[in-house]
DNA sequence: GTCTATAATTCGATAGAC
DNA sequence: GTCTATCGAATTATAGAC
């Protein structure tokens, strides 16, 4: 059974690496949640760094494609980029909600994944995205602050989860709610952010 | 020089934590931190988890502290309560900025430190803020909304800068502007999420 | 209070049988 | 490919001299 049992770990390592972040993970933890031998986890992944290292590279494959396929599809008009992007990023997360938190605490430091390995300054500063913003007017640092603040709407809540949950109270059903409630105010939310050209 | 060393382990400590986190920080680190010998770290806090918890305790309280005692001036406006409350948020974070980063990582999980040691619960909701913003007609859940945005206003950019500190290609210089930047747009911030109602 | 030396444990990784 | 057994390194914590 070999690739299931491949599968089988990786799938395992993904849950653990993400809720625990890579030093607080044991080998043991994931060979356990794969229900598989502890040893089979250097068989088939060399070492607890290799197995790790994967997962965070198809993680953040996951984070910026989004961005980049978007950003270069000529179809869209800025706002239409904009909101698809909000859209698809919102469905990624909601599926996935350990993720901004595990990918942001995680390369807090080992920027080794971060830097450039997808071309991802190149291919987002020559985008489509970036000549319709700068085709209405707006400067680089406006142009962050839009993105920024965009980003930080769909991933913020989930990020300091922890945090408002105790100050307001939320149980799963109210966070669902909330989370949902938000979602339906991104194309306001988008043209508000726009509207200050 | 008992109360000297006990400081200097202790500062150390915060500085090594907050960088790498409770699991991936290693004792040895903070003795050398702190300039120290590796056993007095057990004399004085008797295991790494007790001087975790501590420091844990400690930065906790300085965020929350904000809050409450913001939220308690009777003599504020419920504008002037925000905008007082962003302004120290903004000071404490721009001294300490890894302090977001830290808590919310940390926190995720060990749910112990955040189960209501602080009765913030109680005495927010009791609060004059709360009893400001209900007087104004917003509902318990826009009353999140505009905590969550606001505050994400404010951290958000320091969570994810390594992500788009890459996608922008910001150095620290074009960093400390466009947060300086960003401070100076929170009065308008502040109205744009209030004025909805 | 501070140091050296070391005990005790945990954990990643591998050898070797099946 | 999978398992058992174990090694070896790293790391927390402590005993005991000064």
């Amino acid at each position: 059974m070999g690739i299931e049992t491949e599968m089988k770990i990786k799938e395992a390592a993904k849950k653990v690496f993400r809720s625990k972040g890579f030093a607080a993970t044991r080998t043991r933890d994931i060979a356990e949640e794969a229900q598989i031998n502890l040893a089979l986890l250097n068989y088939y992944f060399k070492s607890k760094q290799q197995l790790f290292n994967i997962i965070m590279m198809e993680d953040l494959e996951d984070i910026f494609q989004v961005i980049i396929s978007n950003a270069n599809d000529k179809s869209l008009s800025l706002r239409e980029k904009l909101f698809s992007l909000a859209e698809k990023y919102a469905d990624v997360i909601a599926e996935k909600p350990e993720l901004p938190n595990f990918i942001l605490s995680e390369v807090h430091g080992n920027h080794e994944f971060l830097l450039d390995h997808f071309g991802i300054k190149e291919s987002l500063s020559k985008s489509d995205m970036m000549a319709q913003f700068f085709g209405l007017g707006f400067s680089q640092e406006e142009i962050a602050n839009i993105v920024v603040n965009l980003l930080g709407y769909i991933i913020f809540p989930y990020i300091s989860r922890p945090m408002y949950t105790v100050i307001f109270n939320m149980d799963e059903d109210a966070f669902s709610r909330f989370i949902n409630n938000r979602r339906k105010q991104i194309p306001e939310w988008i043209d508000s952010l726009l509207q200050k050209k």
